[in-house]
DNA sequence: CCCCAGGGTAGGG
DNA sequence: CCCTACCATGGG
């Protein structure tokens, strides 16, 4: 993978086959980022407005040095995952052969964790665009701008000082207690998040189903996504019909190390599938 | 009017 | 352990 400067951009040389940023921007793990045009997106994370084009052989961080790719980005997009490995490992399944076939360019990002947190408090049964919507108007009120039009994402503390009242024009419905609560939580030290990327993954679970409002779901995502626990397997209504349809008896246990990746690849092929791509 | 959305909780068998 | 009603909100 060689990487290097072209004005004040950093150049990733990795072909789509191998990272495919529409895929991994808009597969439902994170939900700060448009495509305005197709292989041009805009988002926000880690408090900085990222703008990043992609061609078949190239992925171009606009305004990025190298510092910043190496001390940030590499990391948030996973660029040093082994997926070459995982991939041959579940290519042995003919269904997840078939998945990777459609959705191989997918990557597991490792978002800020307490965004992921929120943000999956939030998609419990909502539908993407709504979890956008909400998301974003959370962060018009309570994150700090950053240009025009673009927000942070709101600290812990924002959000436990807001409260439920201060979170109740933002569309969450009943969800808007919930994230009162867990905002509050990590701010009073109850739910220590930095701990969650180590700890053995059955441990993590039990800590944050003590939260209100995180059931398995919430907790499978926020693992995946936010702690970077690639064991972790979210099952929603999309999953099981995969499990249903292709693994009535069970899903292979050979895979559980590393079953939240093959999990997005089925996700992805399934919704592919099913919306009729 | 219905149903569904990357579900969870509380309550009752 | 299982099953079910209910929970806001908006889109189809």
């Amino acid at each position: 993978m060689n990487i290097y400067s072209e004005n004040k951009d950093l150049i990733i040389e990795i072909p789509r086959s191998e990272y495919d940023l529409s895929s991994t921007l808009d597969c439902g793990q994170c939900f700060r980022f448009k495509e305005p045009e197709p292989g041009s997106f805009r988002g926000v994370a880690h408090g900085r407005i990222l703008d990043i084009t992609q061609t078949e052989e190239a992925i171009r961080f606009k305004d990025t040095t190298a510092d910043e790719f190496n001390s940030i980005w590499c990391e948030y997009f996973d660029f040093n995952g082994d997926y070459a490995a995982m991939k041959s490992h579940f290519s042995k399944d003919e269904t997840l052969s078939l998945a990777i076939g459609r959705a191989g360019g997918i990557r597991i990002l490792k978002q800020d964790s307490f965004e992921t947190l929120i943000s999956f408090l939030i998609s419990q049964n909502n539908n993407i665009p709504r979890i956008k919507g909400s998301i974003e108007r959370l962060c018009q009120k309570y994150g700090t701008p950053i240009a025009e039009g673009f927000y942070s994402f709101p600290t812990p503390e924002a959000i436990a000082r807001a409260g439920q009242e201060g979170l109740s024009d933002l569309g969450l419905g009943y969800r808007d207690r919930y994230l009162a609560d867990c905002a509050q939580r990590v701010t009073d030290g109850r739910l220590e998040l930095t701990e969650l990327c180590s700890l053995p993954i059955a441990d993590a679970r039990k800590k944050l189903l003590e939260v209100t409002g995180i059931g398995i779901k919430v907790a499978e995502c926020s693992l995946l996504f936010g702690f970077h626990r690639l064991e972790a397997f979210p099952v929603d209504t999309w999953m099981k019909k995969v499990l249903e349809r292709y693994y009535p008896n069970g899903f292979p246990e050979e895979f559980t190390k590393t079953a939240g990746v093959a999990q997005q690849y089925l996700f992805h092929y399934i919704r592919l599938l099913d919306t009729g791509k």
